[in-house]
DNA sequence: CCAGTCTACCTCGCAAGGTGATGGGAAGGA
DNA sequence: TCCTTCCCATCACCTTGCGAGGTAGACTGG
């Protein structure tokens, strides 16, 4: 996976895995992992400083969770800010996603997936 | 247009607009403004460098051609290694897109067109 | 001739975001 | 005890785009 591609993402990667329901960061991590079949590892690196933007910014907000063998886990849930915020964004990357491949595919061929 | 969303793709956009023939840069700035409809405007603080880098790279090549009026403009063509890169990141971009919409629309929506 | 604008090239400092490394701490198995 | 897994987080570094600044020739108007 290309790392540039990636920049600008992030956001609406947490934010519409949020959608699904409250989740911790390493759960995340795993997530993203699991549904790519391997292919995207999300680092920690770039995730705890998106989720912390991302709360920083009341798109999301955080709760500690204590589990029933004593350990805590930091969950996030998306807010309505955040729910907007994500659908802008959503338009944005369509936008983005048509302009690019208006570029790559300019005399509308059909397109090459795999 | 979301700045952080472009980063990795200008070498996509670049390799693909050369591909329909050699072009200058300020023609390229040209180019994509009327393409996008004036929604996105080619930097050339961000063109140049990333022309210089693909020539480093010897993916494109460049050469000055004087005009009719006795100015240089210099062209740049894609190389055979150029469309070999082309290919490789267009199945890297397809990848991409399919992952995050992965995310985006996991339940199989007809996708937020418009 | 001079000023302003357009064409056309390029570079630099800055900001943003991802990577890899590093670190802390608790639970659980060998 | 030691190692692995889980779970949080930060930091230096690198790449890339942006905005601003710089150079220079050609054309237009005064």
């Amino acid at each position: 996976m290309d790392r540039e591609l990636l920049k600008g993402s992030t956001p609406i990667l947490l934010l519409s895995l949020l959608t699904e329901g409250p989740m911790y960061g390493y759960q995340i991590i795993e997530t993203v992992l699991e549904r790519t079949n391997g292919a995207y590892t999300l680092k920690e690196g770039a995730l705890y400083p998106a989720l912390h933007k991302l709360e920083a910014a009341e798109f999301i907000s955080s709760y500690w969770q204590t589990q029933a063998n004593g350990r805590d886990r930091r969950y996030y849930a998306i807010l309505p800010a955040g729910s907007t915020f994500l659908e802008a964004k959503k338009k944005q990357w369509s936008l983005f996603v048509n302009m690019v491949e208006g570029f790559v595919t300019p005399n509308g061929s059909t397109g090459s997936k795999g």
